[in-house]
DNA sequence: GTCGACTGAGAATGGTCATTCTCACCGCGG
DNA sequence: CCGCGGTGAGAATGACCATTCTCAGTCGAC
């Protein structure tokens, strides 16, 4: 049975892959209703415009990835652990054949000076994003410092491995984040 | 006198400006033309296409920023500010008022997966960068892992800045960098 | 069975854009 | 004075694309 739903979920699949491993802008109507499987009459049916479809494909995204790091951390044992799942988490990711780069960052390059509501919801991810990883980092019990480094670490590593292909970014991130977390412990300079 | 040489810096400079503020892809011949203030004709007797031009924006920026980079460690004095001197010119960069994010990753993203001779110049791009920065971190005494990092920190912080408009992008990188120069002194783990 | 509301498939519309073409005009060698 | 290689300005071309529209079916209610 297809129900609204059931179309609805079918079509941001489809979306999701085409938008990703395209580009949002290359990727036409077309496109999407051949992989969607579904008459172009009923996408638009679903959401109304284009755009509208590109802030689907984001969120959906998001809330996707927020819950796959917040899983990962829960599952971790020790403070530092804490910490390395997220690393953990995009290690995992960057290894996924389908791999390519930083949807957000991605979007804020292709539309960000010329659609708002694209970069308000860049924004968005942006901002939860470094709030969870700030969090995870305090909570573990280091200084709000090393959490800005930490993050920093992480959008660095998102980005070296979606542009240079680089897959082992997650593990270099990870050699810095220990090299941080153990100088809580040695009288930093300043 | 207008030789071609010099119309070429001007279309060139136009064409930064355009690129760099509006976005490849959004940015259109008639705008260059007007913002070169050369007739169409002129800009196609310059450069075959829009692909040649954005090849040619994405090389003399990043000649650009080699140089100014390397004029800028070669002018500090200890290894430590050697190093910190990359991140000195990252600052002044991002408070730049037109500061949009890093030209490469902003092609890549737009343009990567459908154009190859774009792809190819942002790797270019990324290998030369790395290597400077290796190389700086290298020579500065410190170990080829600490520069892995810092160049994470590198892209991390110019990514951080451009989508978040988070101007200290650089400043955090800077703590981060001074605590893992820090720690070659103190016992890693591992 | 038949009416009406809805459907899928894909064609039409209207707009944008890179690229090429037209044309009236200029400077200059003869 | 003549003709020609090149010029600037902007109009034509051809392609592409988001969005809307057409039309011939189809299903359910009565």
């Amino acid at each position: 049975m297809s129900t609204a739903e059931s179309m609805r979920g079918q079509l941001l699949d489809a979306v999701e892959q085409v938008f990703y491993a395209r580009g949002i802008q290359a990727a036409n109507m077309s496109e999407l209703r051949a992989a969607a499987g579904l008459p172009l009459r009923r996408i638009y049916q679903l959401f109304p415009s284009k755009d509208e479809l590109i802030v689907a494909f984001l969120r959906r995204r998001h809330d996707r990835m927020m819950l796959a790091i917040e899983e990962r951390v829960d599952a971790a044992g020790s403070p530092e652990e804490r910490v390395l799942a997220i690393f953990t988490h995009l290690d995992g990711w960057f290894h996924e054949p389908s791999f390519r780069g930083c949807p957000w960052t991605n979007a804020y390059s292709e539309l960000g000076p010329t659609n708002a509501a694209v970069a308000a919801e860049v924004d968005h991810h942006e901002l939860e994003l470094r709030a969870l990883v700030t969090r995870i980092v305090l909570d573990a019990g280091y200084s709000p410092e090393i959490a800005d480094v930490i993050y920093l670490l992480v959008a660095g590593s998102v980005t070296t491995a979606g542009v240079q292909h680089s897959l082992d970014a997650a593990q270099e991130a990870r050699v810095g984040v220990r090299m941080l977390l153990a100088t809580g412990g040695c009288g930093l300079p300043r």
